[in-house]
DNA sequence: GCCATTCGTTGATGCAGGTCAACATGCCCG
DNA sequence: CGGGCATGTTGACCTGCATCAACGAATGGC
């Protein structure tokens, strides 16, 4: 195949504006560490997953950059010209978005092994913002160097087509008619299945977001989510003291969330 | 490379059980027709947009078989394997699940140019039901080649990426916070900007979708759809009797759907 | 340490949209 | 042509969640 004589396109549509150097597009919250996939924890959960010694080994070689981001601090900006995707390697993320009046819509929460970015990939810009809920690190996948493997990993293609669709089915999802104590008991199930997939204790959890993002999330008020987490513990399902989290009795939390 | 020496991977995971021959597993409703995307109207706004004449001749190759759908026959079921993504080619389609308790909810609106069936490539079997609002015509794109083609062509591969991508992009989009008349004045402009696009007349629309289908989609009852129809029709915004539908004032209509 | 601010909980009240009901229209089919 | 059924509209009332309010506890800056 040539692709010397005609001009480059990459995933995303590349906007006009002039690509800035890596060195200088990140916020003084952003500090470089090296890691490697292969060397990583989350790499069974991560874009990497399933690749043979071989590929993974490429993978290596283009994220030989990390990122240490500081709570609070965007790591993009919506608008903002992607050059890379993100996989959280450890601490958590949220995504949101502001609408024409500057209300904030918080749109996903992230754990190790998330990718970060995908919903921009088709217009070239980002199209939310993405902010650690606690010091964190990210693997940085800058899109030029993804798009040259993919071109030559079908596996790594494969991949990220199931990425996307399993993110589309989850959004789906997560657009049901529930009540609000539903959509409660829905949103902790899913983080508590999270969780365990990635290996992490399953009875208890530290919920790194305020009430009101998770209000903000789920679309209710930050009052009716406090209600519903008294209701659930009050049922003995779970227990809570603030962002301090135990998981009772699973099951029950899995048939409220089920309910529409 | 070698492919040869190694089991295949699919886009999606290829589920155990025995995959049906492409001949029985239609519906006798889904009759075969002859056609190629590059004599398509539709092709600008298809999966192959944007190809080139030798890779539209590739994938003229695997769209041979195409299929007929009557009006409420389900062209693929939740929990299929899937052997095939469809893009429309003529007519519309509503997706749609089914919860534990057997209620429905519409997960979307198909219109020529859409592709069905992203939302199942993760698990390998379809997440939801796919079904024709009026007799349609569909292409199909067999995953098995699909696959193969990808693997020689970077540009479908970021062609499916970006479609993903703008998928999981609408979906977050539309679960932002809104009234019931921002929501249903969103519905209907959307509607409109994506007829518009596929050079349909932007004046006029027949809805092809039920009020109980719009108002399932949008989370609402059918009674307060007909009635934010009606104080839309009252504003002078739209002109609506029964499911024919015209456009009045477009930038009012934006301007109600965009408020939170 | 102290104060300001954010965060979380709970109670009282209001309202957007759900629910129930009545009726009109169109369509299918005998 | 007429009965049955699905669809759509509108009115009256109800309810789940929003809103408003008050307060205690945690957090951060100086």
């Amino acid at each position: 195949m040539l692709q010397s004589d005609r001009v480059r396109a990459s995933i995303a549509e590349t906007p006009q504006s002039t690509v800035r150097a890596i060195a200088t597009q990140q916020s003084p919250s952003f500090r470089q560490v090296a890691q490697a996939c292969s060397r990583c924890v989350m790499v069974g959960q991560c874009l990497p997953a399933g690749l043979t010694a071989d590929e993974l080994q490429r993978m290596d070689d283009i994220v030989g950059v990390n990122g240490q981001c500081r709570r609070g601090h965007d790591l993009y900006r919506a608008g903002d010209a992607i050059e890379a995707l993100y996989a959280v390697r450890s601490g958590s993320f949220k995504s949101y978005r502001l609408s024409e009046t500057g209300e904030e819509h918080v749109t996903g929460f992230f754990l190790p092994g998330d990718l970060l970015g995908l919903d921009g990939l088709h217009k070239g810009t980002h199209a939310s913002f993405a902010v650690p809920l606690e010091d964190s690190v990210v693997c940085r996948f800058p899109l030029e160097k993804l798009d040259d493997i993919m071109a030559e990993t079908p596996r790594l293609t494969r991949k990220m087509t199931r990425v996307l669709s399993r993110d589309l089915d989850n959004q789906i999802e997560r657009a049901r008619n529930r009540t609000a104590d539903a959509a409660v008991s829905a949103f902790l199930f899913d983080l508590r299945e999270r969780m365990v997939t990635r290996g992490f204790d399953a009875g208890h959890l530290n919920l790194k977001m305020s009430r009101r993002d998770i209000g903000n999330h789920l679309r209710l008020r930050i009052e009716t989510v406090s209600r519903a987490f008294s209701r659930l513990r009050d049922q003995g399902i779970i227990d809570v003291d603030g962002r301090s989290l135990r998981f009772l009795d699973p099951d029950r939390l899995r048939t409220l969330a089920r309910q529409d």
